[in-house]
DNA sequence: CCTAAGTCGAACATCGATGTACGAGTTATC
DNA sequence: GATAACTCGTACATCGATGTTCGACTTAGG
């Protein structure tokens, strides 16, 4: 659904529009309604339900989007050069994604499957493995747990830093600093 | 409301059951219903309502019963000794009660406001950052992160483990080493 | 300029969950 | 054993969200 092929080129533009408030709207509340949606894309509710048959396809395709939207952002960083430095900038770009994206993550949660959520995430976390994976080679890294755990565990720390920004009780400014110092630390060797 | 103090023998009871069955219930399903926790506990759904005005009153006892319960398996951990050894013991025991109430977590989130949760765990979150500020004191554990985040990064991990294991990706008995290993990485002082 | 595609709002059917009301039956407790 | 507390089921009112249908209007594109 929502294949933007053969269609006319103001559907087109009302399925652009939508997605974009889509993401925008799940992004500040995760229960965001259809007519809330649609209110904020300054389009009919029927419109939407136009083009996505149902709402779960709708935050389906809106996480895709986002995910989408984030790729060129991570394209930027450069990857080269000692790990660990190469860590902390990829933290710093992809933090903030993170964090803006946050309550959409949990509106997808609520309505779909876990498999799905994961394929989506496919494209992002392989940076991170790769990245983690070289640095193991090269002796930076710690051996002795596997490498999904060690990306999973930068994700959720990242979590955790976006809930305590929004909770008040940590300054944007500083969340990068204490990520990459955490993260790093974790991912040390255990000797050393 | 749910005051147990002159209340009638076999009311008592129904309060107990009650309660007992929402854990379970929101600990499996985070959207169980009213009616299905009243199923659950062999009750019918207006005696909940007698005793719970709503179902956000409902939650917020079921968590606090929750919490409770699990403050005496954690009072017999021995925090004395070296602080990296004492927070190991410490990781065992509350993750898993953490992993088992994880989904109830949820429930409570999307019903309660942060800052109730946040008091409610009051009491178990005390115990972890007393003894990180002693691990503190005597050189073992980190200094240039707030206390606050160190012990935030403890509970991200266990939640992880607990998202990690019921998808299948992690097995049970390998978590509290994975934990373990990661969190006191993530705590050891910068230089060593 | 003609037609098919797209959009609109309003209306409707459905659904599940919440919370309340009632009346009759049970059971604790004094 | 009498009374008040408790429980039960059923029924009801309400609510909000979902998804569909309809008919009229507008617009893109050959």
């Amino acid at each position: 659904m929502a294949e933007t092929a053969g269609r006319r080129a103001d559907a087109q533009r009302s399925i652009a529009v939508i997605l974009q408030a889509a993401v925008e709207a799940l992004s500040r509340d995760p229960d965001a309604s259809v007519s809330e949606i649609a209110k904020a894309a300054g389009v009919g509710r029927v419109t939407v339900y136009g083009h996505f048959p149902n709402r779960a396809d709708l935050v389906d395709a809106a996480l895709a989007h986002a995910i989408e939207q984030g790729r060129s952002s991570l394209d930027e960083v450069d990857l080269a050069g000692d790990p660990g430095e190469a860590l902390t900038r990829l933290i710093d770009s992809s933090w903030q994604l993170v964090d803006r994206s946050r309550s959409l993550l949990q509106a997808a949660q609520s309505v779909l499957s876990p498999d799905r959520i994961r394929t989506l995430h496919a494209g992002p976390a392989e940076r991170v493995q790769k990245l983690v994976e070289r640095g193991r080679a090269e002796g930076v890294f710690r051996d002795d747990l596997p490498t999904e755990w060690l990306v999973g565990v930068m994700h959720s720390v990242m979590h955790h830093a976006a809930d305590e920004i929004n909770a008040a009780r940590l300054a944007p400014e500083e969340a990068g600093g204490y990520i990459a110092a955490t993260v790093l630390a974790a991912f040390r060797p255990p000797g050393s």
